[in-house]
DNA sequence: CCCGGTTGTGCAACTAGTTGCAAAAACGGG
DNA sequence: CCCGTTTTTGCAACTAGTTGCACAACCGGG
């Protein structure tokens, strides 16, 4: 149940119409936490429901028409609340090393194409975090602000670093392994 | 739609009741691919439905009485299907990387706590991993199946790895930090 | 031999996320 | 100023996963 706090946070950041929520999500939140634009819509209606945001000023709502919201104090102290409460970790679901352990007892044709392919998108995810860090996190920055969002991006770039050795040394592996044994 | 092929890999490497599979889950799949047992019994109807699999002869299946399933070809064949085709990398989702950036606009009273606990759930994962390591690939093993096992063990070893680095360094940051913007 | 706990199977209802589409407003060229 | 296109909002239906519970069979002690 985090996408309600995901908006809030976006919108405490600055506020947002859904439209502009939902480019907001593709580039930055999305990169750890994404969203679909009938998502937020929805969750929109929700929270304003709730009394956790409201709609700015603005014309009177209607189809096709831009409104924004902004966070109330509620929704503000919900998220600070949320931020602070302790979460389970959510265990582990990867589909690529379901198929390997498939692979193990079907037959690894095939795969080895579907690994390069990964590895080559987890490079230019790689590259493009690498960019980001490079463009906002010069060094000598030092706000709290900063710290933290430099932070999470360190953990997008650890994480993108650990899926391309890991595919590059699966793929070693591949070379290795006999020419295959049928399914 | 993974959760058939798990059943699928797991049913290849040995028929199993209902029950069975949900403790296999909760051990050595589970561990990239987690089900409840109320999603396997779905599931498995469903694949004996399309008759990728089927029931053991055994009794007539009733309430409370066990009934063993093995994989058909046609199962066997959809699993290598599924296994070789091209899949799209799912966008990451994580909770604490949300947490992060949110605590940047509402404080960070609070996170340090869940982050050292996080901490700690992520050392035992790792120390778990390793015991199997040790315990099922010693060095010299070298059957296609145990390198693409140990493949897959690997990757979990190494994401824990990244985990408890980050944590520890996230906690490092926030050791630095000033002693908290109020939300 | 029966009665209460355990094992094993399963339904129903719910939450979260995705996909496909529609419809009102605003925008821009002839 | 009108008509087609784009922008922005939104509904409806679907898929995947979770939670809570029910119920039959089986097993062991009094």
């Amino acid at each position: 149940m985090s996408l309600p706090h995901a908006i809030l946070t976006a919108l405490v950041e600055k506020p947002s119409s859904g439209l502009e929520l939902t480019r907001r999500f593709d580039k930055s939140i999305g990169y750890f936490w994404s969203a679909t634009h009938q998502q937020i819509y929805r969750e929109l209606g929700k929270l304003e429901a709730e009394g956790l945001i409201r709609a700015l000023p603005g014309r009177q709502p209607a189809r096709g028409q831009k409104k924004s919201y902004e966070v109330l104090p509620a929704g503000r102290a919900e998220l600070a609340r949320w931020t602070a409460a302790p979460h389970d970790l959510k265990p582990l679901r990867d589909t690529m090393l379901l198929r390997l352990r498939a692979a193990a007892v079907v037959g690894t044709a095939g795969l080895e194409a579907d690994l390069r392919r990964h590895l080559e998108l987890h490079e230019r995810q790689l590259a493009e975090y690498e960019e980001i860090e490079e463009r906002d996190f010069p060094p000598g920055r030092d706000s709290t602000e900063d710290r933290l969002r430099h932070l999470v991006l360190r953990a997008g770039i650890d994480l993108e670093t650990f899926w391309t050795r890991w595919l590059r040394h699966a793929l070693a592996e591949f070379a290795e392994l006999p020419d295959d044994e049928p399914a």
